[in-house]
DNA sequence: TTGTATGCGTTATCAG
DNA sequence: CTGATAACGCATACAA
C-alpha cells in the first residue's frame, strides 16, 4: 500500500468513490455530513496519507490562520528576553486556537512597516499584534486600520493613538510608584535613574515623585539602551560622578542586570552600599546575586491576553457580528516583588567617601 | 483617492488597463518584462494599495515560503533558552530568504507528530528544522522521509538515524573533554554531573574519562530536567552526601545556574569551595555571580546553518537540479571557555567537613 | 515584451 | 445528506 505523493482531494475523492465535497466536509467540523462517511473518508485518508492542502484551504476560506506579530522599532525580538516572554504568550494562545504564528523580527531596507504592508495589504496573516514602544509614532499605522485586517496594540496606558486600534494598555504607574516609595522608605534621597525610554509614564513617574519629595537630581538619570552592557555602562557612569545615587531605579531589568554587575566591578556591595531594583521582573531577575527587587508585569500573559481578544475579534467578523467595540482596550497592571537587591541607606553616605578603588579587571568585554 | 478594500489582480489590471500577466510579472523577479511597464504597475501599486495575495500566490506557486520549527519532546521551546537562540538563528535566515517561520510549542492531542504530519502531508511549510533530542526514535520521523517536504534535523554526533534527512550534528565531545581535563587540572578528583540527558555524547564523555583517571562514583551523577529549579535541586542532593564533589560539570547552563544558587544557599562560595562549569554558553553565563565558566556552542549559528541548507535544498529541488546529496551533513564543534567560576581545587577537602552550615532561607519558592 | 486561457487544491453554492 | 460546479486570486504555458 504505496502513499501517493501528491494525494488531492480530487484523486482521493476518486479513489474511495466519493465526491469533494464530502471530503471537505469530512474535515470541517460542523458542516452537515453522516457521521458514518465522515468516520470512513478519515480513516480511509489517515492510511492513505491524504491531509488537505492547507494553502489551498486557506485561499477557499478566505483566511490565513496566520497572527503576525510585529514590533516597529526593535528588530531582534527573540534577543530580548522581554519580548521573548511577550512572544510566547502570543504563540500558546495561537496555537490553541490553530493559528500559526509569524514574527519579523528584522528590519527591511524599504522602512519599518514593508513587511506590515506586505501581511495586511497582502492577506498574509488574519491579523497582527503590534508591540508599540513609546514615542512611536501610531499615526503611520492609521493607514492600515481601514484595511480589514484586525490589528491589536500593546502599548502603555495613556499613549496617544490607541484609539486607532484596540490595545491591550499596560499601567505602569502604580508599580513604578510602589518602586519608588519603597526606595523612599528605605531612607534613599539620591535615587538614580537609568532608562531605556524617556517619554513613557515610568519617567514620568519618576520625575513626579522626586520633585515632589524634593529630591530630583536631573544628573542622576541616564539614557541607555536596554542591554545588560548598556545597563553596566550607565552604572558606571553614575558611580563615577562625585555624588553617586544610593539607590538606583532601572526600566528593565536586563538594565539593572548591567547595573549589578558595574557595582560589583566597583567592589561596592548590593544593597548594602547601593540599592538596585529593576523592572518587568523576567526570569533572571530571581537568579541574579542578590535576586533583584523589581516591578512585575506578567508579560507572557499580555501577551495571551492580546491574541486571544484578536482572534475573537476576527471570529466575530467572520460570523458578521461586531460585538466587540472597535476601540477595546484592556489595562493590565503591575506589582512589586521585594527581594534581596534592595535594602536600608544606612551606611551609605559613609561609603560615598571611603570606597573609590580601581575597577576589577573585567574577563570578558 | 480611495483605497479599495479588496483589490485583486483582476481589479488592478483593469484600473490600470493592462493585463492580469503583467501584473504578476511586474511582482515576479526575473520575469520577462520590460522594464518601463514594472516601474509603473510597481509604482501604481503602491498608490492604489495593491499588494499580491500571498496565499493565491503560494497556492499558484505550490510553495508556502513558510518554514516550520519543530522539537519533538519539549513542547517548551520559547521557555528555554537554548532554544530561543536557536529558534533567533532559525527565524534570522528564514526572514531573510523571505520565508516566515512557523512554531511547534504546544504539545497536541494524538500524538507529537501529529502538527508535522499537518505541516508535511498538508504542505502548509516548504520545509522543516527538527530538533532532535537524544534518545528520541529517529525512526519515527521516516514516515516524512519520503514526502517531498525536505527536513533538516539538529542532532548529536553519532546520532542513529542521522541517514534519514540531512543534518547539522553537533560534535560535544572535544568540548567536554575540555571542560573535564580542565577540572582534572585544577586538581579535582571528585567531579560531580548534573544532566538533562543521561544518553549523550556529554555523557558518555564523562563516564570514560572518570574511568580512567579512577576518579568515577556513580553517586555523583545526577539526572534532573534542564531548569534552574532541577539544577538547584540536584546540587542540593549532591551537596547533602557525605561525599560531596569538588566541581561538578553541568549538561546545561541553566542547570549549572541553579546549581549555583544552591551552593549559595548552603554559604560555599564558588569557585573556592566548588567549581562549577556549564554548557552552551547562552548569554546568562556570563552575566552570572561568579560569571559560569561553560563549554561554548553557537547555537544561533546551528540555526542558521540548518535553515540554510534547508532553503538551499528546496529551491535546487525547485530549479529540478540535486546537487546537494539527500544525507549531507555538517558538524559543528565546541570550545571551552574558562570564566570565574572554576578554580583549583586546594582547600577543598578541608572544606568538605568545616562548612556545614543550615541552608540560607530561600524568599522564592 | 504582452495578453489569453488554464491550472493550483479547496471551499461554497445550489441542485438533487 | 450528497454531488456537480463555480469561485478563491494568482502564476504560467502558450500564442500573439
Amino acid at each position: 500500500m504505496d502513499i501517493q505523493r501528491n494525494l488531492t482531494i480530487k484523486d482521493f475523492a476518486e479513489r474511495i468513490g466519493l465526491s469533494t465535497a464530502s471530503i471537505s466536509r469530512a474535515f470541517t467540523p460542523g458542516s452537515s455530513i453522516s457521521e458514518a462517511t465522515r468516520e470512513k473518508i478519515l480513516t480511509e485518508a489517515h492510511i492513505l496519507g491524504y491531509v488537505p492542502n492547507q494553502t489551498a484551504r486557506r485561499l477557499a476560506q478566505r483566511h490565513s490562520k496566520l497572527i503576525g506579530l510585529d514590533y516597529p522599532g526593535n528588530a531582534d525580538v527573540l534577543a530580548d528576553p522581554y519580548l521573548v516572554e511577550l512572544a510566547r504568550g502570543v504563540q500558546d494562545a495561537a496555537q490553541i486556537a490553530g493559528y500559526g504564528l509569524l514574527l519579523n523580527t528584522l528590519p527591511r531596507p524599504g522602512g519599518d512597516d514593508e513587511i506590515l504592508r506586505e501581511w495586511i495589504l497582502g492577506k498574509a496573516v488574519d491579523g497582527v499584534v503590534i508591540v508599540v514602544p513609546l514615542g512611536f509614532p501610531v499615526d503611520s499605522l492609521k493607514y492600515f486600520a481601514s484595511r480589514d485586517i484586525p490589528c491589536i496594540l500593546i502599548t502603555q496606558m495613556s499613549s496617544p493613538g490607541a484609539t486607532v486600534f484596540p490595545s491591550i494598555q499596560l499601567d505602569l504607574e502604580k508599580g513604578a510608584i510602589s518602586a519608588l516609595t519603597h526606595l523612599i522608605r528605605l531612607g534613599h534621597d539620591k535615587i538614580g535613574y537609568i532608562t531605556s525610554n524617556t517619554c513613557d509614564s515610568v519617567h514620568r513617574v519618576y520625575l513626579e515623585m522626586m520633585r515632589e519629595t524634593g529630591f530630583l537630581d536631573t544628573s542622576l538619570i541616564v539614557e541607555t539602551e536596554s542591554t545588560t552592557g548598556g545597563g553596566r555602562t550607565a552604572m558606571h557612569r553614575l558611580l563615577a560622578a562625585r555624588i553617586h545615587p544610593t539607590a538606583v531605579f532601572c526600566r528593565t531589568d536586563i538594565i539593572a542586570l548591567g547595573a549589578l554587575r558595574a557595582v560589583k566591578e566597583m567592589r561596592l556591595r548590593v544593597p548594602e552600599d547601593i540599592s538596585i531594583i529593576g523592572h518587568d521582573d523576567l526570569l533572571l531577575a530571581e537568579l541574579s546575586d542578590p535576586a533583584l527587587s523589581t516591578v512585575r508585569i506578567d508579560t507572557a500573559k499580555i501577551g495571551r491576553l492580546a491574541t486571544e481578544q484578536l482572534i475573537k475579534r476576527f471570529q466575530a467578523k467572520a460570523e458578521g457580528t461586531h460585538p466587540i467595540s472597535h476601540t477595546t482596550s484592556t489595562c493590565v497592571g503591575t506589582e512589586l516583588i521585594i527581594r534581596s537587591s534592595t535594602g536600608p541607606a544606612i551606611a551609605s553616605s559613609a561609603v560615598q567617601h571611603i570606597r573609590r578603588h580601581e575597577p576589577m579587571p573585567v574577563s570578558v568585554l
